[in-house]
RNA sequence: GCCGGGGUGCCGGAACGGCCACGGGUGCGGCUGCAGACCGCAUUUAUGUGGGUUCAAAUCCCACCCCCGGCUCCA
């Protein structure tokens, strides 16, 4: 099955065919641990994350790679700050980093190679660059000299000239002109390694262009992001990786849309961040996947009340069928009911392949749901037909990585001595005792389904 | 200024030449001891503005207006 991706450089949609090619090897930035992470991040690894596992369910032999750059100026502050080590704060920001991630049912990358474990990489990159005039040494530290490479700017389309006109770069004594930017700069104080180009710490965009060669390879077949990054970040891992290789850096350029929250975009520097963790303590991790991916990836998000509250509507009617996929009530559903959940699941599929269109997807995920939902309430879901749907709807499910909230043995067995007990009261028709049974399980996110003889409950993320 | 992305009903968000997508919210009604889930109806014949092409335009063409982001560390 071909998936299809739009590539940021050529401004083309590319398709990707398992039976032409099997292997691919994926490159997302990930983030400099001084701070927790952000709305703004997940989205961005969220979207990563399902069009890893669209990959892998289409064929595809995925190799996910995702750096943590734990050796920069704001780690160095943070460390000073709170008197620690700037290693302690790096360390610790990565705990917390693959804490949320885990939380948000995020699959692991295969690895998480770190800017401060490839140091001699770094500096064998940049001895090449020298060798081949395309850096050079100056006061302050060893400089990429972008005149050397003739396509700089096409990757966020913006011409040197224009760029100098902005007369927004930094301008640097060490700099020859003011485009170029640091690939070593020297330190004599703070955390600093000793190195053939002098003592000091790496540039910030050489540690993407080395990691990428050294962990998979010259040309990888996708890059990504945020799209903050387009400038100057991944242009700049194009000019040293290019300049050095001769071959292009990546086949497939994406960037993921930035989160605005209100009229602006979220970060840590205009204070309007929202922690994931803090998000999570509200509502759940399936309320922010879902919320990310009703947007396609490209767009800009808004993150607002209204927004979320969407989502959690939207995850409670997934929610409510994939419960009811495995809480099967009868029998039998009718072909076409069958249908339509199948078709509506297929219909996301092929969003899915359409350059990771999620919203369209969840839209069918949505239409799947509510017909289950429908089939389920009508007491006939179950024998023929009920599997297909099931696995039908866990596929898809499993697609956007959303899954039930978990619940221990230990729990449930609590759980069923109450329902039980609270349908004793009904059937003698204590029912404000019942109700405040039912009320006591609510507070615990536990929501009851009375249908006839039965009910059924069911551990929910937002009740 | 330059580059990129947008402007669709109360809201979010599809469709990219032809049939009121879909979802959410709100209101009313059905089912229910109540609630939940489900069902029915309403809000809904929306497409930034002005021209043009066409039997037919959110959809194609031209001009304009407005919004957001990038151009500085940033996912």
């Amino acid at each position: 099955m071909q998936v299809r991706l739009s590539d940021t450089l050529s401004g083309r949609t590319i398709e990707l065919d398992p039976s032409a090619q099997k292997d691919i090897r994926v490159y997302v930035c990930g983030v400099t641990v001084y701070d927790y992470s952000h709305v703004g991040h997940a989205r961005t690894f969220i979207v990563f994350d399902v069009l890893r596992r669209v990959l892998m369910d289409r064929g595809f032999n995925v190799r996910y790679v995702q750096n943590f750059t734990d050796i920069d100026d704001k780690i160095i502050r943070r460390a000073n700050e709170e008197g620690v080590s700037y290693r302690e704060v790096a360390e610790k920001y990565i705990k917390e980093y693959l804490a949320d991630s885990d939380a948000l049912n995020i699959m692991r990358a295969d690895l998480y190679p770190r800017a401060t474990e490839h140091i001699g990489d770094m500096v064998e990159f940049i001895k090449g660059l020298l060798n081949s005039s395309h850096a050079y040494a100056s006061s302050d530290g060893v400089y990429f000299s972008v005149k050397t490479f003739p396509e700089y700017g096409k990757l966020s389309k913006v011409k040197p000239e224009e760029l100098i006109k902005g007369a927004r770069v930094e301008v640097k004594e060490g700099k020859r002109d003011p485009l170029d930017f640091a690939l070593w700069k020297f330190y004599d104080e703070g955390p600093t390694f000793e190195s053939e180009l002098g003592r000091g710490r790496p540039g910030w965009h050489i540690e993407c262009s080395t990691m990428i060669r050294k962990n998979l390879g010259t040309t990888i077949d996708i890059h990504g992001g945020g799209e903050d990054l387009i400038f100057p970040h991944h242009e700049n891992e194009i000019a040293q990786s290019e300049s050095l290789t001769g071959k292009p850096l990546a086949r497939i350029w994406m960037h993921v849309g930035l989160v605005k929250f209100g009229e602006e975009k979220m970060s840590k520097s205009l204070h309007n961040a929202v922690y994931i963790r803090d998000f999570l303590r509200q509502y759940g991790p399936n309320t922010l996947r879902v919320w990310a991916l009703s947007t396609h990836y490209r767009a800009q998000v808004e993150f607002s009340e209204r927004t979320i509250s969407e989502a959690v509507e939207k995850w409670k009617a997934i929610e409510d069928a994939l419960y009811s996929i495995r809480q099967q009530n009868g029998c039998c559903p009718s072909p076409s009911e069958v249908k339509e959940v199948l078709d509506a699941v297929e219909e996301a599929n092929a969003a899915l392949n359409d350059d990771l269109d999620t919203p369209r997807a969840l839209q069918g995920l949505l239409r799947a749901s509510r017909a289950v939902n429908r089939i389920w309430g009508s007491g006939s879901l179950g024998g023929e037909g009920a599997s297909e749907i099931a696995s039908g709807l866990e596929r898809l499910a499993w697609l956007l990585g959303l899954r039930l909230p978990e619940i221990g043995q230990e729990e449930a067995d609590e759980v069923e001595r109450a329902v039980k007990k609270r349908n004793e009261l009904r059937k003698e028709r204590r029912f404000s005792e019942a109700d405040r049974i039912r009320a006591e399980l609510q507070a615990r996110r536990i929501k009851l389904i009375d249908m006839g003889e039965r009910t059924f409950w069911r551990k929910v993320e937002v009740i």
